[in-house]
DNA sequence: TCCTTTCTGGTCACTTTGACCATAATCATC
DNA sequence: GATGATTATGGTCAAAGTGACCAGAAAGGA
């Protein structure tokens, strides 16, 4: 999708930080850009916003375009305006937080030019590892993708222990383990929790009010059987 | 300022909520609009987005247009992107919070066309009350300033609690005193706080890492001389 | 039958929070 | 100058929440 761009025109798009959980640990889709600016680069998916679409539609229409998936939650991050962000001209960029559980992610990725990278926002600088080999630096993206991969990390991060974001990730909100939601909050947060005060915490918030409650059937995997719960989002 | 937008053209606006506190009410500033479209309406100020500037800097060059203040913090909102939310074409608003406080206000209000409204996000509609007898509803507001209004309004409160966003209500962050500090969360959460926890709080908090100190100064007014302090901002 | 793994429940000390009470230090008023 | 109103400051006490542990339960695997 080659575009050029009017010189005394503003162009808005929508960019979305796809996230997921997978194998315990916080992924985010990136993929390859075929086509200049930023030829081999790699980039967060985004499109033009259209003069008939909110931006929050284009999110949605590029998800449905990109990875048919159905239920993701869709959260505006923050819009990023630098002048010089993109060198075909002014081009506002709106970016959302995605959140799809890896589940129904995975079947979607597998005809896709897309790749999953393990986000690193502690160091000095950002980090991606793909856990193959490959790993990204800030400069190794597309225009200012990597501040707007920091900010949505961060934000995630902040969010996650007072807002229900968390369960955003997981495969089925109606019948999932308390340990399964520690994974979650594990990998956002990228520290080990202790399982015992963890249950502690997330019954006392949750239960009290009955958003949180436990189902009469159970998972059976490694250990004991654990309970499972259902939330109302 | 008058402008005929084309219709196959997106432009962006940078929307400002001007709030600060007087009196221990949280106070919001609109102007009534003398152009169409939503003439006679009240509205949040605002201006287009310069080609060769970011959104940010035009929420500055706003401010500074409007009522040379300096010192002010800004902040960005979210941005609304609603397709019919301007009659005159497609118009993106980047919104933001801006927090001056009273004192500095003051004198660039006296020429200005603004009006200091306290908002009320409590009940089933937003209310705007100027303390004189106007009181408007969501549907005397141009385009959608309603819903970016009450959007601020929650975000703000919300935020007050764990970040130092209610510092910059204060007239001057180097010497302030724990009750002016009490009143600018009352306003903000509208509902009043026992001050001996208050400051039990905020010096637990702020006072513990070294960016809240006393200093040697105090301040007079009716009961007891209160001890000022600094904020690491 | 052990051993490992995971889930679940509990204790204990420490911190935080909300509701009070008490006192201190000023001003306004008589 | 005495008195009362007002605001600031310091403290107690119980309840709730948090972090570090320990212990047992219930499954699967060797």
């Amino acid at each position: 999708m080659h575009r050029e761009l009017r010189q005394d025109e503003l162009y808005a798009t929508a960019d979305l930080m796809i996230l997921t959980v997978c194998g315990g640990r916080l992924k985010l889709l990136l993929s390859r850009r075929v086509n200049p600016p930023c030829e081999g680069c790699w980039a967060l998916p985004g499109l033009f916003i259209g003069l008939e679409e909110s931006a929050e539609a284009a999110a949605w229409r590029l998800l449905q375009e990109m990875l048919p998936v159905r239920d993701a939650y869709v959260e505006q991050l923050y819009t990023f305006t630098g002048v010089g962000r993109d060198p075909r001209g002014r081009v506002l960029s709106v970016a959302y937080l995605v959140i799809v559980p890896w589940g129904r992610l995975q079947e979607a990725l597998a005809g896709s030019s897309f790749r999953c990278f393990e986000p690193d926002v502690d160091g000095p600088g950002l980090r991606l590892d793909d856990g193959e080999g490959l790993v990204l630096g800030a400069g190794d993206l597309a225009f200012d993708h990597g501040r707007i991969i920091e900010t949505g990390v961060r934000r995630l991060r902040g969010k996650i222990d007072y807002t229900d974001i968390g369960f955003r990730f997981l495969e089925d909100p109606q019948a999932f383990s308390l340990g399964e939601l520690q994974t979650v909050f594990e990998a956002v947060l990228g520290e080990a929790a202790d399982s015992s005060n963890f249950r502690r915490t997330i019954l006392n918030r949750y239960a009290r009010d009955g958003r949180l409650e436990q189902t009469d059937q159970e998972k059976r995997a490694r250990g004991r059987p654990a309970a499972l719960y259902r939330i109302r989002l």
